[in-house]
DNA sequence: ATTCTCACA
DNA sequence: TGTGAGAA
């Protein structure tokens, strides 16, 4: 089932101006979020930012910790942890399943 | 018409 | 954090 290249979440698609537009927010606050490496969306040649899905999901969720006070320094390791922490469940996945295959 | 960076309040 | 100037 991999209908995948029409909707790649990883693909860089949109612009700063149209993120700030779905998602209610100024510019300027998506700068300052790729200044601050919390989110650093992909570039064209011409230097212009392209957010993927992904990259606008993650927004949303730095939008939500930034209205509870967090500072973006705060944000950006709390993100560092979220990923490493998924990296680590899917290895005990596999660790798991290897078990499994020894019984 | 848009977006970029940088500087300033 | 938000605004505006000036370049691209």
């Amino acid at each position: 089932m991999a209908h995948l290249p029409f909707h790649d979440e990883h693909a860089p698609l949109y612009s700063l101006g149209q993120v700030a537009e779905m998602l209610q927010v100024q510019q300027a606050y998506l700068r300052r979020l790729d200044q601050h490496d919390v989110v650093s969306p992909s570039r064209t040649t011409g230097g212009q930012r392209r957010y993927s899905q992904r990259d606008i999901m993650t927004v949303q969720h730095v939008t939500r910790m930034a209205d509870q006070g967090m500072t973006l320094t705060a944000i950006r390791r709390i993100l560092e942890l979220e990923r490493e922490l998924a990296e680590l469940r899917t290895e005990l996945d596999t660790a798991r399943a290897r078990l499994a295959e020894l019984e």
